[in-house]
DNA sequence: CATTGTTCGTTTGTTGGACAATTGAAATAT
DNA sequence: ATATTTCAATTGTCCAACAAACGAACAATG
C-alpha cells in the first residue's frame, strides 16, 4: 500500500482555517468580537506572532475587521473588498476591454431587466438624482465617469441580486481606465458624453415604468455605444487593459 | 476648513503595498524569485516579523506564492485562487438559488454561444471525453456532479474570455451543494441526470458545428430545466444556500 | 458647563534574539 | 556516474519586551 501525500498546514494557517470554520458555522456571527491576540495565542496554545499572521489572512478574505489599532471583530465580507483583489488579476492576465465588454453585455441588460420589477421609490430616486448630477457635472466640465460607475452600480442593486453584484464589480472597476481615454479623446469627447446621459435617462424611465424589456434594451444599446466610442477613438478592443490605481477607494472610515 | 482624515497605515501593509506595487508596475514579473524574508527586512529596514505579515497579505491576493518551506516567487493571480473566498462571502449573505441561477441564465448561455465560434479541437474531443465519463459515471451509479462542473467550465474556457471565467466561477462553485440535492432526491434523481446529458450532448454537437445560437439555446433549456428541477424536488427557491467544503479542491502539491 | 489636559489599564504594532526543521546544493563516498 | 552524506541557507515558530494608541474616568481650566 501507499500513503497519501501528509497536508501539512503551517501554524497560521491552522488558526485562520480555525476561525474560519467558527465563523462560517455560524458560531461566531457578524459583529462579535473576537478574543485579544494574547488570549488567542493561549487558547491555541501558540506565539501571539503565529495568531497574527493567521489575522492577517483573515482580514484579507474580509471575515474579520480591525480599525486601527482597535478589536477585532467578525464582519459580513462585502463584494467591494472582494473585487479589487480580482481586478488585479484580470490585469495581470492581460484581460482585453473585447472580454470584459462581452461580460457586461450579459450581466448589465439583465441587470436593468431585474431592477425594473424589484426597484423601489427610494433607489428610484437616488438614480435620478444620479442623471441630474451627472448632467450638472457634463455643464461643468467636471469628469462623469465616477457618476456613471455609480448609475451602474445602483442598477445592479436595484436588481437585488447580490450575486450579481459580486460577478459585476471587478469587470465594472476595470472599465474606469477605458473611460477616462474615451471621454478625453477628441473624436469622441462632444457626442459621448450626451449620449452616455440620454441612454441614462431612457434607463431610469424604462424602471420607473417597471418595463423589463424596455430597461434591458436600453441598457444594451448603452453598452453598444460604449464598444463604438471606443472604435471610434481608434482604440484597439484586443489591447490589454492597463492598471490602474483604485479609483472609487474611499476609505471613509468612521 | 477641515482636514481629510489622516491615512496612516501599519508598517506591515506599507510592506505589502510596496512589494505589490513593484508587481503590478511589472518591475516584477511572473517566475521572479523575491529576496528572503531577512533581506527584504534588512531592505526596508524592518524586522522580519513585520515582513512576514505583509508576505501573508500578498500571499492571499495570489501575488506572490510559496511553496512550504521554499522560496518566494511571483505568481499571476489565478481565478481558482480567488473564486472561493468570493463564493464564502456569498454564502455568508445568504445568496439564494434563485441570485445564483438568474446570474447563471446570462453567463452560461453566453459562454456556450462565444465557445461555438472560438472552440479548438482539442478542447471539443475534452468536452466529448467529459460526456462519455458522465454517461458511464450514470451507469455506475456514481455521481455525475464533479463531471458536470467540469463540463460547465470546459464550456468557459473555450469561449475564450477570461473576464467570463472569473465571474462565473464563484458562482457555480455554489451550485455543487444544490446538484446533490437535486441528484439524489427520490423526484429527480431518475429523469434529471439523463435530461442533463442529453443537454450536453446537444451542446457540444452545437459547438462542433459553430452554431453559436444553437449553442445559446441548448445551454439556456438546460438551465431552465435545472430550476424546473429544483421546483420539483419541492426545494424552495429562495432559501439560502449552505455553507459546503470546497468540493474540487485537489491541493495537488508537487 | 463644555472643553481641555491627565492618568491608567488594555490591546495592538513592532522590535530583538533564538532555535528546530526543512531544503538545495555542494562535497564525498561507492 | 550514481548514491550518500554533509552543510549552509531559509523558513516556521517561539519567548520576551516595549512603544504607541485607545477608552474611560477624572481633574483642571476658562
Amino acid at each position: 500500500m501507499a500513503f497519501a501525500r501528509l497536508a501539512i498546514l503551517p501554524t497560521y494557517k491552522v488558526v485562520s482555517d480555525t476561525i474560519e470554520r467558527e465563523i462560517l458555522a455560524g458560531r461566531l456571527t457578524a459583529g462579535d468580537i473576537l478574543p485579544t491576540e494574547t488570549e488567542l495565542a493561549d487558547q491555541f496554545g501558540v506565539t501571539r506572532h503565529t495568531v497574527r499572521e493567521g489575522i492577517r489572512i483573515l482580514e484579507q478574505s474580509g471575515l474579520v475587521r480591525r480599525e486601527a489599532g482597535r478589536r477585532l471583530y467578525v464582519a459580513e465580507p462585502h463584494y467591494g473588498d472582494l473585487a479589487p483583489r480580482l481586478s488585479r488579476a484580470m490585469v495581470m492576465q492581460r484581460v482585453t476591454f473585447r472580454e470584459l465588454w462581452e461580460v457586461s453585455m450579459d450581466l448589465e441588460p439583465s441587470a436593468a431587466a431585474h431592477a425594473a420589477v424589484r426597484i423601489d421609490a427610494d433607489r428610484l430616486a437616488q438614480l435620478r438624482a444620479n442623471v441630474m448630477a451627472t448632467e450638472q457635472a457634463l455643464a461643468a466640465g467636471a469628469s462623469i465617469i465616477p457618476l456613471d460607475v455609480a448609475f451602474h452600480i445602483l442598477v445592479a442593486e436595484a436588481a437585488g441580486n447580490r450575486a450579481l453584484l459580486l460577478a459585476r464589480e471587478p469587470v465594472t472597476q476595470l472599465f474606469y481606465p477605458a473611460l477616462e481615454r474615451l471621454f478625453t479623446h477628441p473624436k469622441t469627447a462632444s457626442v459621448g458624453p450626451r449620449r452616455l446621459i440620454e441612454a441614462h435617462r431612457r434607463i431610469v424611465d424604462a424602471l420607473a415604468d417597471g418595463d423589463a424589456t424596455l430597461a434591458r434594451e436600453w441598457m444594451r444599446k448603452h453598452m453598444v455605444d460604449f464598444r463604438r466610442g471606443y472604435d471610434t477613438a481608434g482604440l484597439d478592443l484586443d489591447d490589454a487593459l492597463e492598471a490602474t490605481a483604485a479609483p472609487p477607494a474611499a476609505p471613509a472610515r468612521r
